[in-house]
DNA sequence: GGATTGACCGGAA
DNA sequence: GTTCCGGCCAATC
């Protein structure tokens, strides 16, 4: 399982470990731009979101939200869509509930290949 | 070569 | 509970 599903194009060493791992999270968990940037070993938040805001559109990018548990807007529909399908843990009461508990679907990335 | 930017994070007000 | 500020790190202008 070294290629799972992965685009054609070139990418930088520090995108590819990024899509590598968010390609890795487990249905219904997620996991917080620092966390897959803890993972990797390098980098930082704002540069996972970076890779992400370009090639996200190839890999399951609802489940890296920020580590508050809520997504950039205009994303906001689409994440709760696939997380109601998932079965994501939800927060819910005060706000609308389109945020992700992290305390329940933070997801601990065990058994990762980096 | 330097300056700016960005799907951020954590702590303080 | 929310809002503001400084720091972070790589890519890009």
């Amino acid at each position: 399982m070294e290629t799972p599903e992965l685009p054609d194009f070139e990418l930088p060493d520090f995108a590819e470990a990024v899509l590598r791992i968010v390609d890795q999270i487990p249905e219904g968990m997620v996991l917080a731009y620092g966390d897959v940037a803890e993972l990797i070993g390098q980098g930082g938040p704002r540069q996972v979101g970076a890779v992400l805001s370009r090639y996200g559109s190839s890999v399951t990018w609802w489940r890296v939200i920020r580590a508050s548990g809520d997504v950039p807007e205009g994303l906001e529909d689409e994440a709760l869509a696939h997380w109601r399908e998932e079965g994501t843990a939800l927060v819910r009461g005060a706000l609308d509930g389109r945020r992700v508990d992290m305390r329940l679907a933070r997801w601990d990335g065990a058994g990762v290949t980096a």
